[in-house]
DNA sequence: TAGGCCATCTGGTCCT
DNA sequence: AGGACCAGATGGCCTA
């Protein structure tokens, strides 16, 4: 098996995300005989037994850890299918997943705040007339189905790349 | 081709 | 002792 045959066998996952993938296209071939990389010797084990059992444990850690990060990523797609998206626009990455989560309850939250206090304004954490311009346009355009033009576009690039609720729309490690 | 994103393996640490 | 969690390492795929 060579080296890149191997690699795609070891990534191939158990479980099937619901969503499709902007950036991962079938990538994944489904196995059950998962390769084992090999890697640097081992280094000082804190735990005593035969090589056998040793092996026989970090088969089972590997299993265990597999099947913790398929459920991370199945909690990941529950939380995807739950937000606004647009039409044409695939499935987020987990990063911008967490963001546009948190911008998004965040301005849901401001939503109620308002309401419940009948302010025409947003509120002081609130960076800019024009920053509330941009969430109220954005959710608009959501609601009435009218996501799929350029400036909604753009709007959930905003969404999904900043950080609004800290009073500042802050660029939180974003490349674009 | 470089950089981003991902799945997986791995060893260490903490908890039950 | 064994499981959960975490972060680093590794290498493949995809896009700009």
């Amino acid at each position: 098996m060579t080296p890149k045959e191997q690699c795609v066998a070891v990534s191939a996952p158990k479980y099937t995300s619901t969503f499709p993938t902007r950036r991962f296209k079938s990538k994944h071939v489904p196995s059950e005989n998962v390769a084992k990389k090999t890697y640097g010797a081992p280094q000082t084990h804190r735990r005593l037994g035969s090589d056998v059992q040793k092996g026989r444990r970090r088969s089972k850690a590997n299993d265990r850890e597999r099947h913790r990060m398929h459920n991370l990523n199945s909690a990941l797609d529950a939380l995807r299918s739950i937000l606004p998206a647009l039409p044409e626009d695939s499935k987020l990455t987990k990063i911008e997943t967490l963001r546009f989560a948190h911008n998004y309850i965040w301005a849901l939250m401001e939503t109620l705040r308002m309401s419940d206090q009948q302010e025409p304004y947003p509120s002081e954490r609130m960076r800019s007339a024009a920053e509330w311009e941009n969430l109220s346009q954005f959710t608009s355009k959501i609601k009435s189905g009218q996501s799929n033009g350029s400036r909604a576009q753009s709007l959930f690039k905003l969404y999904v790349n900043n950080d609004f609720s800290f009073g500042r729309s802050s660029n939180i490690g974003s490349k674009n």
